[in-house]
RNA sequence: UGGGGCGUCGACAAACGGCAAGUCAGGAGUUUUUGGAGCUCCCAUUUGGAGGUUCGAAUCCUCCCGCCCCAGCCA
């Protein structure tokens, strides 16, 4: 059982496959599948899927298909199945040679039904969509059988072959399984394996005028690719039944093992498609991509790594019960991630100007700085300093309350890795009072950071050289809505009413050190004591660099604030 | 009042009749040239509730309570 052995805690689907495996089901294979339906792009809860399904098959030897559930063109488009794609790829999974498209099976899927036609197991129902909802029973009353139900099966095969040919209006007829309209799961109650509509494929372009639905079409697709498990979410519990009436009323050779697992649900976000779609559509994100949508390439572009994400899908585990995930949980990965292999640079944010009255006017010094604390092989940088200098707004108080350890008048601080600096006084505007410079000295002995008398400091600050400076824009991310569910209809009746207005914030006026264009793009860096930040690819230009703030840093200081405030 | 599921720490989640893992969050301390990181410790005498079976129950049985999903010619 070597071989079985994961890093990956336990769940009850890999506890499944190692039974069939031990038992010695279906040859000893695992074949899984991702089948995403191309009508949207990929958020963290596909994600999920993701890694539990070529997760499973990678772990088990076998293999993953992917598999575009295309059977409704009406809201398909290549557009999101070249995006599936790259945002599976992205993630580090590979389907080989096996990616398939519902669309290519569409002959067979038709012999299928034909073949149920055939057995008396299907009829063409010639009631309008109306009339079969009613005929439909209610979740306590049974339904009623429709008056096609007993057509003969040469009459069900010519009108189906009419069907195909385009003969008949959208709506004319459906094609209909005979199960039992007084089940008391609804989904037995003859459902729909057909229907007609004119509208063009994205891959089939105008060949075919009826498409099969999702219960009939899957079941056959997974079958016809000898998928052992077929994992779905929750809501597809109820159609096992169906999925396994369709496999045996076929007597297909292979009979797929439906699995359902609960769907990731996340707090301060939405993952349903819908939702998604309206943010993009109604302009509350700039796009699919925005750095603020839980979708694969907003988190892409927001800075996450593809290890970060596949190490989240691990932690958060895969069960049954509906639940809500932290979103802090998947913060942290990435943070423990950077953490170890980012680079540290210092960038200002808010600047506030320091002149050393001491320092001579026109010296540059070259100090030197880590580029990771916690990697020494990362090795070290020059970083200038002279007589002018940025630092951040809120590392400087005029009148310090009792928690502030950082620059006032007459306290010393280190400027990290360069001086100790005393403030002697500031300069305000004489209109608003605000402080525009803060006036300091620095001791010559305390250079690279250390006092040779052993005196310490409280804090250490990071800073600017001002005339080494690079203007740049930041992009401060918090999350996309205010209410930790904002999908709860209580919370939020319309999930647009919980929009955190300050889910962005855009900060132009930054002073980063001339080190930061050395930084490779697409990969993560720190801005000491702020954050990890990442290149914006879309919307950086040569002389205008823009920064996305993956995620800051945790702010022990934050919290003292806040318990003082209590 | 039909059918299908699910209830284990604030949030995830293991445990498959043998004495409640782990992770995130939170807290305390230690250390520190990032109020970061690290390190140490604390955080469910109890598994929705009540009964029962058993030497022994989160695990088996009964009843009750709560939550989720299903009435698309969507997936």
């Amino acid at each position: 059982m070597d071989e079985h052995v994961s890093a990956s805690p336990s769940n009850f689907i890999r506890n499944i496959i190692k039974e069939d495996l031990d038992a010695g089901k279906n040859d000893s294979m695992v074949i899984t599948r991702f089948p995403p339906e191309p009508n949207g792009y990929l958020h963290i809860g596909h994600a999920k899927s993701i890694c539990l399904n070529f997760g499973l098959a990678a772990e088990f030897r076998g293999r993953c298909h992917l598999r575009f559930d295309d059977t409704n063109p009406a809201k398909e488009d290549v557009e999101y199945t070249e995006s599936i794609k790259q945002d599976v790829r992205w993630l580090g999974f590979d389907w080989g040679e096996h990616l398939y498209y519902a669309s290519d099976y569409f002959e067979k899927i038709y012999q299928y039904a034909v073949d149920l036609i055939k057995a008396g197991k299907a009829y063409v129902c010639s009631l309008t969509a109306g009339e079969i909802r009613l005929n439909r029973g209610t979740l306590t009353e049974p339904g009623k059988d429709s008056p096609y139900r007993n057509r003969t099966v040469e009459e069900n095969l010519e009108l189906f072959g009419r069907m195909r040919a385009g003969e008949f209006e959208e709506g004319a007829h459906v094609l209909r399984a005979k199960i039992d309209m007084a089940s008391g799961n609804i989904n037995m109650r003859d459902p729909v394996m057909y229907r007609i509509s004119k509208t063009a494929h994205h891959r089939t372009g105008e060949t075919w005028r009826i498409y099969p639905l999702y219960d009939f079409a899957h079941c056959v697709s997974d079958s016809m690719e000898g998928i052992t498990h077929s994992i779905c979410t929750l809501e597809f519990e109820d159609h096992r039944p169906l999925y396994d009436w369709f496999l045996d009323a076929l007597g297909a050779p292979c009979h797929p093992q439906q699995i359902e697992f609960a769907r990731l649900n996340m707090t301060y976000t939405v993952m349903s498609k819908r939702k998604l779609l309206k943010l993009v559509e109604e302009g509350h994100v700039s796009g699919w991509d925005d750095p603020r949508m839980p979708t694969i390439s907003g988190l892409r572009r927001r800075g996450y790594t593809p290890s970060s994400i596949r190490d989240f899908c691990d932690r958060i585990g895969v069960a049954k019960r509906n639940s809500m995930v932290d979103v802090a949980m998947l913060e942290y990965g990435i943070r423990e991630e950077l953490n170890k292999t980012a680079m540290r640079v210092m960038a200002v944010l808010r600047p506030l100007k320091v002149v050393i009255e001491n320092y001579p006017d026109d010296r540059t010094e070259e100090l030197d700085a880590v580029n990771n604390p916690e990697d020494q092989a990362m090795g070290t940088r020059k970083v200038p300093f002279s007589k002018v200098i940025y630092i951040e707004k809120e590392d400087f108080m005029e009148v310090p309350h009792k928690q502030f350890f950082r620059l006032a008048p007459g306290r010393e601080v280190r400027l990290r890795y360069a001086y100790f600096i005393t403030c002697s006084g500031v300069v305000k505007d004489t209109e608003t009072g605000e402080v525009t410079e803060v006036r300091c000295t620095y001791d010559p002995l305390t250079r690279g950071g250390d006092a040779p008398d052993g005196r310490k400091v409280k804090s250490t600050i990071h800073w600017v050289s001002a005339r080494h400076a690079i203007d740049a824009e930041v992009r401060l991310y918090d999350h996309l809505f205010t209410g930790s569910n904002p999908s709860d209809e209580k919370e939020c009746p319309d999930f647009r009413g919980c929009l955190n207005p300050r889910s962005l914030e855009v900060l132009n006026s930054c002073k980063a050190e001339p080190g930061i264009r050395g930084l490779p793009e697409g990969k993560g860096f720190q801005f000491e004591r702020q954050g990890y930040f990442c290149h914006d690819l879309c919307d950086s230009t040569k002389d205008g660099p823009v920064f996305n703030r993956i995620v800051s840093l945790k702010d022990t200081y934050a919290k003292v604030l806040k318990k003082g405030t209590k």
